[in-house]
DNA sequence: GATGAATGAGCGTTCATTCAT
DNA sequence: GATGAATGAACGCTCATTCAT
């Protein structure tokens, strides 16, 4: 056999390397960062302590890993449900706020790591990578609406951070408090609009776009 | 001898406290609060561990102290912008925002620390009600807006929360970097529009209400 | 007036030194040695804490003088019921032992402080001195008895502290778990008879020493 | 390999285990139970503090394991002398008191530690224990006694107490003083005689119970 | 490559004692 | 003589990291 992309050796590592960070995010969204200790970590794993060393440097180093792979989850289905080209940009801007919000509501340990559980600084740096992908996300798509004059001009770049603010301000206090509202679609409906309201719709023409909801789709 | 407001013994007393919560601040300005050590902060302060303790009966306690009334310069600020009845309360909304950001851009540090840095759990519940201090200031705002018929009905108190997270994530973002804006007076009114548009105020009013604007006024 | 036994700051100075040993005692009684902490001791006794190191140069020296104080007022009591001497030595042997008895059961928390409770080693030095005076107490009683011909000739020195040890072991395993026997006057009626059996008075005698006993005496 | 009874690594964590309270023995033996400070303690077991901590959960786990091995030593060497059932129960009495009085002799730091040296609450249990271990032996031999009317019928429970209470007591301040007796073996003698009364032996028969004690029998 | 026992600097906190006022 | 704020050495304990096997 003359080809082959991953032997033995190089899997095993993968594999690991993948076992540490599923462990690890496991325990961060039961007991946040903090919760993570390395021999707790190493024994989840099924690995000892020094082999954990052998995939991270540092337990920074990991938390980065894991924080960089958790947010591309989280990024990955935003994505999606930016992509599907049969919509207009706007419904699909309401899509992407829909499923941030409710894959948020579900998994709030999750969200509250990846949102505003403290970290140690470095790993701050990867937080706020992860906020500029949802950045370019949404200036995709208010981009794509003002050139279909859906919303009028203005900076987009701007408006997505206000975006991301907003979302996060509103999902990070219902987590921190892990407290989920009592009418989440009707809560929801209200922070749609005030976000398609940032981005220039007004709430006549909100009506409309939020109307087609439906709170089953996402996991 | 008429007047002693603060015996000696008093003054001494809130002047320890006061040496303490600045040095403090400045520790957690400079390398946020987990590089906050007793030992250390004591020496910089001029004094014992012990006599730390005489003034604050945990490292918890103290930071709750310093979070507070950093909040609260902070917020004085705002409500002092918020207060002046002779203008209209969308012109005072604006004035706040603008307080809010100008101080932030000129203590990047403090910004940092009250807004995003990470801290522990019980001083976040601190953060949260400071965030809160700000809902209720622009709460009050808006209501009296939309009586006078200045921005559309609307959900005030989620309308509140969005302001305070763009202003968070903009500002945040910015300080996180440690970066200021090429232009600050540009960035700004981008931001300004923003959170107008989020409380129904279209670009075109939003000119009017930003026109008066002047950086130079804030400390 | 030419004598004057206790001058003003003399009087002062011992009413001082007694409050400060009382409320130690009342904080040993209900807590323990390790419960007195000086600043504490200080308050209750109505002074600064540099005021207690005028009367005892360090905590150690007070403990010693509180116990020393504590036992006196014991022994004073078990001397008094030793001092009868309407009735013969054996009857009041058997009077000191149940003062003894009776006393550290309605105390039970400075009982356990002079018998039991651990302490720094100097003051285990007034301990064994309180025990030395039981032991004196005790050799009298047995001395005049042997004299007397009420119990045989024996080294009444070792007697004694066969005594000492027998009560403090039964009474101190009570108050170190601070439970009362169920039936106090059965449990004293055994305890003395093994506590006359070790000085050599068979049971059939014991039975008329003890008939005369009445818990409702001692305080 | 037929026979691994104790792999590498299992040898290497009992005898590191037992270095410490090896030592720990020793400083408790020298200075008592506060002399001895965890990183005092690793300096002399030849590790790092955090290893200890690997070995024990804290200092009182320590301690407390400490105070029973030595403890089961002192009672299995009683026990031993116990057992013996070619004697009858009243010359298997004498010799556990000989046994318990000559071991502490000889060893009175160790014998001072587990008597009467002032510890930690929760070892105190383990003290109480330890006392009551010989109770039971001491319960076992006098029923036994009684059964075969070498003793009157009495409240064994009470004499085993007095006899462990005697015993300690007498001992006890030898080793306090770190002063041995001028005659040990007059000195055992007249003890042996108080104990044997205790349990309703008269001194005539004591005579020829304690006429084959040989004191270079124990070590 | 994997192991996991060992490391030890560092933590927050306590409290008997001191000494300037 | 009295004060009590200040002291600071010492405590038990943690846990990310290392390295001999």
């Amino acid at each position: 056999m003359a080809y082959q992309a991953t032997p033995r050796t190089e899997r095993h590592h993968r594999e690991n390397r993948d076992r540490i960070v599923d462990k690890a995010l496991s325990l961060i969204s039961l007991g946040g960062y903090q919760s993570v200790q390395m021999p707790k970590l190493a024994e989840m794993a099924g690995m000892a302590v020094g082999t954990l060393y052998r995939y991270f440097p540092s337990k920074e180093a990991l938390f980065d890993e894991v924080f960089r792979r958790a947010s591309q989850v989280e990024i990955d289905h935003c994505m999606a449900a930016a992509g599907n080209s049969s919509y207009g940009p706007l419904d699909r801007l309401v899509r992407v706020i829909e499923v941030f919000v409710y894959r948020a509501l579900r998994g709030p340990g999750r969200a509250y790591a990846l949102l505003i559980e403290p970290i140690a600084l470095p790993v701050q740096t990867a937080r706020l990578d992860f906020r500029r992908q949802y950045d370019r996300l949404f200036v995709s798509l208010l981009d794509e609406a003002i050139a279909q004059r859906e919303i009028p001009v203005q900076d987009t770049g701007m408006a997505a951070q206000c975006l991301v603010g907003s979302i996060s301000e509103v999902v990070g206090r219902m987590v921190a408090g892990y407290e989920m509202p009592a009418e989440p679609d009707k809560f929801l409906d209200q922070l749609m609009r005030c976000c398609l309201r940032t981005v220039g719709v007004g709430d006549a023409d909100s009506a409309r776009l939020v109307a087609g909801m439906d709170s089953n789709r996402y996991g």
